[in-house]
DNA sequence: CATAATATTGGAACATCGTTCCATTTATGT
DNA sequence: ACATAAATGGAACGATGTTCCAATATTATG
């Protein structure tokens, strides 16, 4: 009891479970995955490794945490408005964005299934997708399919990123070295990939992504129409 | 040149990149993500660690040839027929299989982006998309939603099963806990999440993952029905 | 106010990891 | 046969997550 009032009357700089999360995602922010480190954290908080322990599990931990704060603020800053697709289709963005943004959130997502950052958006996505008029029986697949192309596609984008940073191109050199090097590979074995490597050499990420929303979507849509088909 | 003259005439159990590889899906497989070590490897194949290194780049270049080594045999293990539909759904539960069977190829996967592994994938989803009678501007996004579904569900599906194995319980265990925390939650906050707590407790795994790709591959077709809306 | 009890800190130490290095052994070509 | 190159295996390096514990700061109690 009486947490706050020891807090303010700690240390001015006290540690802190929030303080701590703040400064990962600043150092998760700037130095990537990798840059999270006991060492590095403990330093930047003017502290040593072990008095983190006071405040947090372990690692996996403190990245579920650094995690959800994210997301947490996402879903914020993602406002329902009255219709229910165009609600989607902004919370679909609003995460793409953030992943976009803080590239790590992507894997840390991958790694803690049924906790609360993913719930967060479940949610989210759950209550647009019932407004919808989806039936019972189909909200779960429907919010499943809409939740895996989100976090599948960002996390994916993401991955591009971080990838060319560690090979010390931007993204555009990054995504026309795949296209050149798939456009190598043997037409008699990937007829179908060799095509595509123009579209992947200029695209619009965000737009594509869209793109494969507004296509669920219709699956959705389509379901409701002519429901319990087969 | 003379590649197999030289594997051959070495000795009986000579190290390549084929056995290192064998080896260390055996490894994953038997002992999990984080049973891939260069010693405990070494030391099955009987051998020092830096021996390894003359047929490796490092961790990451093996990590993705061992997870390419199982999606060749299962792209192998999936005959395409003549319906375009049914190839595709033969396709995604192969890959859901293969995954839930080796649940390090789901992360490995989403640390590859664009190599070969994803290519495999890529190809044979492509062809069948292209089957279905898709315009060749609509194919990519039918494709990468299904990629990003089958990988999505596929890696959700695996991590669970290892965070389960991690602590202990069997998967409907490890779901059962899910489902008892989602129940637990604000009914004013998480309304959606705690109506599909039942769901999650008692589910076919590969039914909602099928209902999920049919989802998707009516978007599909409602797209070639009518296309160029807008 | 003094003192005991508890909460919190900081840094040394440990086990383990990926990777590098290099002396040594084995195979190949002349 | 000898020289050159391919391949091996094990010691050593730097860095990591985590544990441990003495020291300190805060709170509760007499």
């Amino acid at each position: 009891m009486a947490k706050k009032a020891r807090s303010v009357q700690r240390r001015e700089e006290s540690l802190s479970r929030e303080s701590i999360i703040e400064a990962s995602i600043e150092l998760l922010d700037s130095s990537g995955e990798g840059g999270l480190t006991f060492r590095t954290l403990s330093e930047r908080l003017a502290t040593g490794p072990g008095a983190l322990y006071w405040h947090i599990a372990n690692k996996s931990d403190l990245l579920t945490a650094a995690c959800d704060a994210i997301v947490a603020r996402t879903m914020e800053a993602t406002p329902s408005g009255a219709k229910p697709k165009a609600n989607l289709r902004a919370l679909a963005l609003g995460m793409f964005d953030a992943i976009d943004e803080h590239p790590w959130v992507g894997s840390a997502l991958a790694q803690a299934p049924g906790e609360m950052p993913m719930v967060r958006i479940l949610e989210r996505l759950g209550q647009q997708v019932r407004a919808l008029g989806a039936e019972d029986d189909t909200q779960w697949a429907a919010v499943g399919a809409l939740l895996n192309y989100i976090l599948g596609v960002g996390g994916r984008n993401a991955a591009n990123g971080q990838l060319a940073r560690e090979r010390g191109l931007d993204r555009s050199d990054f995504l026309e070295a795949v296209a050149a090097a798939w456009s190598q590979l043997d037409p008699r074995e990937y007829p179908f990939t060799r095509s595509v490597a123009g579209q992947v050499r200029d695209h619009d990420d965000r737009v594509e992504f869209l793109a494969g929303i507004d296509l669920i979507l219709r699956g959705i849509e389509r379901g409701i129409e002519s429901p319990r088909r087969r």
